[in-house]
RNA sequence: GGUCGCGUGGCCGAGUGGUUAGGCAGAGCUCUGCAAAAGCUUGUACGGCGGUUCGAAUCCGUCCGCGACCUCCA
């Protein structure tokens, strides 16, 4: 495809044209999950956005390895130096679990997730604890380097003789070295790193901790950012394309990510640096606590959401519309998740399957002429393209997309007419409704109405269906209405149209 | 307190200085036995105050309000 992918760079804080270190090829990494718990809409929305991303640049020709890892080791809650403790072992400790049984719980759980919200697998989805060698091997490259020091079985990273000796360190986060020091001054001046703006990189493990591995330095574990720089390096070597994760990840983890790739490589890790941007609910970041006020806390899980079991909901909200929801909005910018907004997603995400439908089944045309409807429509699709390369634009999009419904709808309707119309820009609508709708937002045709997939469900309707019509051709509507409102309350809506009657369920 | 970002019509949400974002809701119409569903058409906007410009939702200043990060977080 002839156009030119632009992607803002946290980097550099601007937009920049794409361009791929090997030509044709891109290396993605993306910071996934730590499986410690159930996994977060919140993350889902990141991982979604990413998603898209990756079918978009596979779509326009790109071979691509996405690597995306799962942290089973290494995330402390809390701080190093006041006891703190590691999210997966603490999980195991109060459920009696060994660390691995909670890794798998909730990995095969995340997956189910994310296979539910039709995200394609990464290339390769490592995890921290299968590359403790690699990690050691890194620790001692920072080490030789001279950017990390040894104190009493743990490695530190020298964030000051690092910011001193290359210029990078603060660069993505736009954080001050001298404004940090001050910061964290007051916090921890117990601590055994020569500076408070160190960061751990191997931790020496105290009796109680679980998860241990032997290291030059001592039996210990990984710090929490090393991982990715580890994986990042093994998978998509030393310098790749795409980094990315979520906004809150800037500081400190890809900062100091960065820091340990110069440490060890003594190069950027990634040209191009992607931040995704917050899920809030009704207006604020989703947290569990309960608000004393209305008694119900301000979150809600992708089950409950699928369920439609959380007091914030009214109705349950099918996975495609959750995804259709999170595409109308860029992914650089907060989305704000509220039952109105979830209401109107569905509404338009089947108004939109619809058309599609509608489309996809015209049949073939006489070429006609190439007038102002021919020209309206190659100009909306010229801007679909365009506007998704600008930064996967996916809401901009998307309102091309909308505006070529009532074009579809038109010549179904027959107040538009096929002869203004050349077989090939009918091909091309087709053809770019199937791609972004399918192989680009990754939607599926999950409220068909037609059919239940059960086919003595489909054929008891077909019944019910005719004999209601039986009775309206008998002007007989006190039955043929004790049909319709009888359904209605079994939540089956009945749908009278100019081919009959259809159905679904509510 | 420090750093960064945001304030767009009833709601959600795009916007790359200059011609309609889009979705939902509302209104009108078509279809219908009546409805519903579906379709078509359509009104309402850029937090306040200054400034730059021929022209500002978009750039600059300022004030007000909100949020994120700085501690685990996607």
């Amino acid at each position: 495809m002839n156009i030119d992918l632009v992607i803002h760079n946290t980097l550099s804080n601007k937009k920049e044209k794409f361009e791929p270190i090997e030509d044709g090829y891109v290396g993605m990494y993306v910071c996934g999950p730590t499986v410690y718990s159930d996994v977060h809409l919140g993350n889902c929305r990141t991982f979604v956005s990413f998603d898209i991303i990756y079918r978009y640049l596979k779509y326009l020709g790109y071979k691509v390895r996405y690597v995306r890892n799962i942290t089973d080791v290494g995330h402390l809650e809390g701080d190093v130096d006041t006891g703190a403790e590691d999210k997966i072992s603490k999980k195991a400790r109060l459920e009696k679990l060994e660390p691995m049984e909670v890794v798998q719980q909730y990995t095969v759980g995340f997956h189910d997730i994310m296979r539910i919200l039709n995200t394609e697998a990464p290339s390769i989805e490592p995890r921290a604890t299968g590359h403790i060698i690699e990690q050691i091997e890194m620790v001692q490259a920072i080490i030789d380097n001279g950017f990390a020091y040894e104190k009493n079985g743990s490695v530190y990273f020298d964030t000051i003789k690092f910011a001193k000796d290359k210029d990078v360190y603060g660069q993505l986060s736009g954080r001050i070295l001298e404004d940090l020091m001050v910061e964290t001054r007051e916090l921890n001046n117990q601590s055994e790193k020569n500076n408070p703006a160190d960061f751990a990189i191997w931790i020496k493990a105290d009796e109680s901790h679980i998860m241990r591995w032997n290291s030059p330095w001592s039996v210990g574990f990984p710090g929490w950012h090393l991982e990715c720089s580890a994986m990042s390096t093994k998978y998509l070597g030393k310098t790749f394309d795409i980094h990315g994760g979520g906004n809150d990840l800037k500081f400190p983890h890809h900062e100091n990510e960065i820091a340990q790739n110069f440490g060890a490589c003594g190069c950027q890790p990634a040209n191009y640096w992607l931040h995704t941007n917050m899920l809030l609910m009704n207006g604020k970041k989703m947290s569990k606590s309960i608000d004393p006020e209305t008694g119900v806390s301000n979150s809600i899980t992708p089950q409950e959401l699928f369920t439609g079991n959380n007091p914030n909901i009214s109705k349950a909200f099918s996975p495609m519309v959750i995804r259709f929801f999170m595409l109308q909005s860029h992914y650089r910018s907060t989305l704000d998740l509220t039952d109105a907004a979830l209401v109107a997603a569905e509404k338009g995400y089947r108004r939109l399957m619809e058309a599609n439908k509608v489309l996809q089944n015209f049949a073939a045309i006489e070429n006609g002429a190439a007038g102002d409807l021919d020209k309206e429509i190659n100009l909306l699709i010229d801007k679909t393209h365009s506007e998704m390369s600008h930064d996967f634009n996916t809401p901009m999009a998307m309102a091309r997309l909308f505006e070529l419904v009532p074009k579809v709808n038109g010549l179904k309707e027959g107040h538009l007419s096929f002869s203004d119309l050349t077989t090939d820009t009918l091909d091309r609508l087709k053809q770019v409704f199937s791609d972004y709708i399918y192989t680009i937002f990754g939607l599926k045709d999950e409220l068909d109405s037609a059919s239940s997939g059960n086919s003595s469900m489909d054929g008891l309707m077909q019944l019910v269906i005719e004999l209601r019509q039986g009775a309206r051709e008998n002007k007989d509507w006190p039955t043929s209405d004790k049909i319709r409102d009888t359904l209605a309350e079994l939540e089956i809506q009945l749908k009278d149209g100019k081919e009959g009657t259809s159905w679904s369920k509510i």
